[in-house]
DNA sequence: CACATTGTGAGCCG
DNA sequence: CGGCTCACAATGTGCG
């Protein structure tokens, strides 16, 4: 699947999905043959895998690796024939090594079968002229590999459904249908018809099934969908079935489709009668009566926990398949999936759909069960907290977990060391402008809190303290950590704007100073004077930081000594904030502007909203009376240039106060 | 919060 | 069929 999806990356449009979904199942294990594995599926065993076994191929299940290999797509390059003959006879060996004349018997055994086999000549003659066609390095005129795969569909066509099940004749017929005309893919597909499972649960026929797919028109696409439609159940417990199901969900079919694949998980009657339920919700379909919620319920979390113990839970159908699940879900049946993820918890939630499960899951357990998905987050914190979907199933975390001593202390080491890139990462910061602001929509955008206002209402009935104390709880921890955290690396943040935005949130912020102890209220100060020292120096320089647009603002934010409201349209200032304000001005003007650079200040358009804001802030204040003082002496030499705006508002201002 | 910008997906035409 | 344009949504930025 990985190595599908980067296939598709490299060749198809689609290139978005092929990424996302090359992100989710990075992790999932490779396929891995096993014979003794394929059996305990399903009570009926696919008639595919009788016909594949016991028609040809030993061999089928040696050098999956190889096999593996071309999955993930020199584009069908090295790798080859020739040694597929060795496997063949290696194959033979084995089973019986011991006289070398038995082995020669076996060996000649063996060409006879080949031979003999439908089409078996003719697959030697493909096969040297496929040699041809592949060729990469020395590209070949575009007549010639015409002419090649003319040639190639003329000697196998009358044979291709026993081609494709083959490890070599298969990758045979891919490379045939990438150097083929539309036209003759639609052939291909119809020669196949009725072949699709087959191909999909065989270990060398699904990358053919998956380039049928990517190359054909959306008829043939269509028609294979529509004969694995009634099978998918069965699919997705096949080995190999599950990945094209998956593939065939993420990159191929069109909403309405995903609908229907989703809905066959509902049970054989929406598998067989699909026309039936068009646009038909789970929701809906379970209104009807308990019994068929229950029916549905029990088909769902059978396919999920097959699926899950295949190691599939990165499958992004499988996450919509869970959404659905818990939409309906009794709570009983939330703590049986939750018990069923248990390790896999982190694979989840890195899509969309995964995330929505994700929090659904934890708004309505309980704390037990909550400490486990807790423990198997814990080492994907770091992934965890700086993807989009990750990010909100650990606020989910934040906002609904009672044990906030538990959630500190978990996840406390790595998010201490990761803090400076979180602090200025889009999504990593999220979590903690959460504890600073709570569930701003100047942060999160209107559908996430909807989302989120839906888990706190699940979680009311599962989380006993009242919701802002487990964020002041929480608060109460974090925010010296942020101290910290920006003492140490100011420089770094401040030179970015969503850093400049965090600190402007963390600083003038009266919340924050109210859980601080006195210790970090020191730290506190510590952080405001470093961040008024950035500023010293020339501002000619072009590197001085007024020139930086984000970090002018958190400054006027220190120097107002609040924020501005926008929805009331009015200033709110702080009030537990001693430092801040009045004081910040006064000490900001005294230590890194004085007398000596005020008139510059207010000649730079860049700086002069700085001197408003002092302006401001000082007028009819005991602590500005440096500031005026000053102030009157040179504001005669200001220069009423238009562009400087700042400058202009300020002569306003001097005339409207009568300064 | 409101505006502008950017990127994405769907529909249309050559 | 493939390339294009258009419209919308999400996101970033500026503002009193």
């Amino acid at each position: 699947m990985v190595s599908m999806a980067k296939r598709n990356k490299q060749n198809g449009k689609r290139s978005f999905e092929a990424e996302k979904s090359t992100l989710q199942t990075a992790k999932k294990p490779r396929i891995s043959v096993d014979s003794s594995d394929e059996e305990y599926d399903e009570p009926m065993k696919a008639p595919s895998d009788l016909g594949s076994e016991d028609e040809d191929e030993l061999d089928e299940l040696d050098d999956v690796d190889e096999q593996e290999a071309d999955g993930s797509d020199q584009e069908e390059g090295e790798g080859g024939l020739e040694d597929s003959e060795g496997e063949e006879e290696g194959d033979v060996k084995e089973q019986d090594n011991d006289t070398e004349g038995k082995h020669k018997e076996q060996r000649k055994l063996l060409r006879e079968r080949k031979q003999s086999r439908k089409g078996g000549t003719q697959v030697q003659q493909i096969k040297s002229l496929w040699e041809k066609l592949r060729v990469k390095n020395a590209p070949i005129p575009r007549a010639e590999r015409q002419e090649l795969s003319d040639q190639v569909w003329e000697l196998s066509k009358d044979c291709i459904s026993d081609l494709v099940l083959k490890h070599d004749a298969s990758r045979v017929v891919q490379t045939l249908v990438k150097y083929s005309s539309k036209e003759r893919r639609e052939q291909i597909v119809d020669a196949l018809k009725g072949k699709f499972y087959l191909l999909a649960t065989s270990a060398y026929g699904k990358y053919l099934l998956v380039k049928l797919l990517h190359y054909g028109s959306r008829k043939s696409r269509q028609t294979i969908i529509d004969e694995l439609h009634g099978c998918l159940r069965k699919l997705m417990r096949h080995r190999e079935g599950a990945y094209v199901v998956e593939d065939l969900y993420v990159l191929y079919a069109s909403n309405e489709q995903k609908q229907q694949m989703i809905r066959e998980f509902w049970g054989s009657e929406y598998a067989v009668f699909r026309d039936d339920h068009q646009g038909l919700t789970i929701e809906k379909a379970c209104e009807s009566s308990v019994e068929k919620r229950t029916i549905i319920s029990k088909n769902l979390l059978g396919t999920i926990s097959a699926s899950v113990e295949k190691g599939s839970t990165g499958f992004q159908i499988l996450h919509a398949a869970m959404r659905q699940f818990v939409h309906i879900a009794n709570d009983k049946e939330i703590e049986e999936l939750i018990e069923i993820l248990h390790e896999s918890f982190a694979e989840l939630v890195h899509t969309p759909e995964g995330s929505e499960v994700a929090c659904t899951l934890i708004a309505r357990t309980n704390a037990k069960e909550r400490k486990q998905i807790i423990r198997s987050l814990r080492d994907h914190t770091e992934a965890l907290i700086k993807n989009e979907y990750g990010t909100a199933a650990f606020i989910t975390l934040l906002f609904c977990v009672d044990d906030t001593v538990l959630v500190h202390k978990t996840f406390g080491p790595s998010i201490r060391e990761n803090m400076k890139e979180f602090l200025v990462h889009k999504y990593g910061r999220r979590p903690f402008l959460y504890l600073l602001v709570g569930l701003d929509s100047k942060y999160f955008n209107p559908h996430v809190i909807g989302e989120f206002n839906k888990y706190i209402k699940l979680s009311e009935a599962t989380s006993k303290k009242p919701f802002l104390q487990r964020r002041h709880e929480l608060l109460g921890k974090f925010a010296p950590e942020f101290l910290q955290t920006v003492l140490e690396n100011y420089s770094g943040i401040l030179s970015e704007n969503l850093g400049c935005q965090f600190i402007s949130e963390l600083l003038v912020n009266d919340e924050v100073y109210e859980v601080l102890k006195e210790k970090d209220q020191q730290l506190f100060q510590d952080v405001v004077d470093s961040i008024a020292i950035t500023f010293k120096g020339d501002i000619t320089e072009e590197d001085h930081p007024i020139h930086h647009p984000f970090s002018v603002r958190l400054l006027k934010a220190l120097i107002q000594g609040g924020k501005w409201n926008n929805k009331e349209k009015r200033f709110e200032p702080l009030e537990k904030v001693p430092c801040l304000g009045v004081k910040f001005a006064q000490k900001f003007y005294d230590e890194i502007i004085d007398s000596s650079n005020l008139l510059d200040w207010i000649n730079n358009p860049d700086s002069s909203f700085t001197i408003v804001a002092l302006f401001e802030s000082l007028l009819g204040k005991k602590e500005g009376k440096q500031f005026f003082g000053d102030f009157k002496k040179i504001k005669n030499k200001i220069q009423t240039d238009d562009s400087n705006k700042g400058a202009n508002l300020l002569l306003r201002l001097v005339k409207e106060k009568g300064v």
